[in-house]
DNA sequence: GGGTCAACCAAGCAAGCGCTAGTGTAAATT
DNA sequence: AATTTACACTAGCGCTTGCTTGGTTGACCC
């Protein structure tokens, strides 16, 4: 019924919303049930979003634009060496699992339950990101740091960081920092 | 309204559903649904299966049965050195998805679907493939193929692996032993 | 040849779903 | 002072959902 605007109040909406998918998942999220945790009537969210599909690209929208931002950042921050560019990579990739951990689970989880045209559009999104990944990967490959196919150490990495998700707990002993030295260590097989 | 039995019919009808729940997710694939591809009408499906959340169990615990049943295989067929059982288990990993792919995938993204009970049933299932996994690295450790924190990679090597479902296709130039090789190759630092 | 039983069907219920229509109201804009 | 805008409300429509009910069919068994 509306804009598809930037208000902080929508940012806030789509924080809320996230956190309901990670917890019941898309589609067993009602809008009353959104509604309420918004403290407002399922009616009044109309206002915000067009429809209920819109709340779900929101909430991946800013998880990825996110991770963009914060991979863009380490790298320019980082020494030139190969090693250091991987190593950023993957501190800043876990970095954000902790900040915008529910978006990126809504992410992983609920990408299917995207429409046709915002699947597009986020595609796009994720691709740039994914992009950053396989350029690292391929600087470490001419560096001699790492070995292999470009493509199966690209997904294998890829994995390997985004199953974290599922088993990772800030609250742990564990640090993003250290699971980025192991991670790394693993595939340049250099001691920690 | 009825048993719990092992019937063939009930295997044909639970890999039916597996498509499905793949397809369309768990979620939104409805009973008529179900009922329609397995050419018997909505109220017939109750003869078979409790209740909806009965066929979700029945997919991912074939599926994880016949992983392990594989892996356990492989184990035995293999050589008796480190990287051998490393490489089987890696294989055995990718083969299952080729044969049981829908089960897989379902298991991986409507494991959250399943209530409490179903959930706990099963977890004991997987718990048992990824200790057989557990094994292997730790032998892996101690022959000096692979180094660091035994947790840590045994997460990053299952996330790899696990991450394939996303991305591989087995009509592709690439083989379940091409994978395998090299991801161990990855992360023994070996040449291919 | 009566009894059993798995397998199926037609019909429908109660609940819940996403979303709309129309209205109220306080603050901002003109 | 008049108008617009932003945000919220109430009430409910039209539809789909998982599941139940009560009954039929045909193959097999002693």
């Amino acid at each position: 019924m509306n804009v598809m605007n930037d208000s902080p109040r929508r940012k806030e909406l789509t924080r809320q919303a996230a956190q309901l998918f990670v917890q019941a998942g898309f589609d067993r999220t009602t809008v009353r049930m959104l509604a309420q945790e918004m403290g407002i009537k399922s009616g009044s969210l109309f206002h915000h979003f067009r429809d209920k599909q819109e709340i779900l690209t929101a909430v991946i929208e800013e998880g990825t634009q996110n991770a963009l931002i914060i991979a863009k950042a380490a790298l320019e921050q980082c020494d030139n060496s190969a090693e250091a560019r991987l190593q950023a990579m993957a501190r800043a990739h876990l970095e954000t699992l902790l900040t915008d951990r529910n978006a990126h689970v809504v992410a992983l989880y609920e990408w299917r339950r995207l429409d046709p045209e915002a699947r597009d559009h986020l595609s796009h999104l994720r691709d740039a990101y994914e992009a950053l990944w396989e350029t690292v990967i391929d600087e470490a490959l001419a560096a001699g740091l790492i070995h292999g196919d470009r493509f199966l150490v690209a997904r294998f990495v890829m994995g390997a960081l985004n199953w974290t998700v599922r088993w990772y707990d800030p609250a742990g002993p564990r640090s993003p920092d250290d699971l980025a030295l192991e991670l790394v260590a693993m595939i340049t097989h250099r001691p920690v």
